[in-house]
DNA sequence: GTAGAACCTCAAGTAAACTTGAGGTCAAGA
DNA sequence: TCTTGACCTCAAGTTTACTTGAGGTTCTAC
């Protein structure tokens, strides 16, 4: 009796211990198959190949993808996502210190990132429709923090060239 | 004497009243020439030609683009920027009013921004070195805003494929 | 054992917002 | 007049984060 009773268990464990598909992950981290693609690729992710050289995942990815995503909304590029993760060990799987450590490193960004437009709100409601945009000691025209304002996008769009040499 | 004051005075003016050169605006605005170039294939801005082919400028086009940058910092596209500029006048120089329409409107995406950033913030600090973020339950995983999350960089990324089939 | 779903690779495409480059014209000062 | 810097056009390149497509293999269930 008791060995059925164990072999139920083992039977169980098993099931939680195999290997994902990459339709799997997919489908649970709710990420489209290609993004896997590009993340391995990317060295976000990793995987291994069974013997007819499709992908297998370990669980651990699902909780990788998620923070990934995570990060991605607070505004991080991929680069720096990755270097981040990076820091994770390689050989053990990731504890919950682990991951904290990438919560704070990504809580003062998203901080960051919160205040910047606050201050831009604050000024948009006393600039934008008065006079001063058009002279120089608007605090919208040249505002202090001139690089690494906003997201991946405004990011990408603002550092090289025109910013640089102008603004 | 008092001619000679006059004419000084309307040295000024004319001075003023001068239109610009690409050089100049870009100089002024803090933007690349070729920015200019884009924003007028774009529509965001207008000019006019010389004889010998040069654009020229009305000096407005300074608050223009100051606009246009301030809109993008708080992270709207390009593509509606130039709708709403595309509500000004187009006969009359724009007002203070006609530029607070636009302040108003960007305001209230402005603030949303921010809300969804502090929210993303709190769950942060709350859920990535938990357990929960390898549930379906957490809140970080599975977010009711799913589309327009973030600036243009991360809606462009966020809508499409992906994120409709899945999360 | 065979159909059909799922997987593989690699190249190319996409979107936004520009920049860079090539090849040529225009304007202002010595 | 001549040189040099500022302009012009148009095509192509850049970055991020993926997606799409073509052409081919593997798995799974009947």
């Amino acid at each position: 009796m008791a060995t059925k009773v164990n072999s139920e268990i083992e039977k169980k464990l098993a099931e939680f211990r195999r290997p994902l598909t990459v339709g799997e992950v997919a489908e649970r981290a709710g990420v489209a198959v290609s993004t896997l693609h590009f993340y391995e690729a990317e060295g976000l992710i990793t995987s291994w190949r069974n013997s007819g050289n499709q992908r297998r995942y370990a669980r651990e990815v699902l909780r990788r993808v998620s923070v990934i995503k995570v990060a991605q909304r607070t505004g991080i590029p991929l680069k720096e996502i990755q270097e981040a993760l990076a820091t994770l060990p390689e050989k053990r799987t990731p504890t919950t210190e682990d991951w904290k450590k990438l919560s704070a490193r990504w809580r003062g960004q998203l901080n960051e990132r919160i205040e910047r437009l606050t201050r831009l709100r604050d000024q948009l409601d006393g600039c934008i429709g008065c006079g001063c945009l058009s002279v120089d000691s608007c605090p919208l025209r040249n505002p202090g923090d001139r690089l690494g304002q906003e997201g991946a996008g405004a990011r990408l769009l603002e550092i090289p060239g025109s910013v640089v040499r102008g603004q």
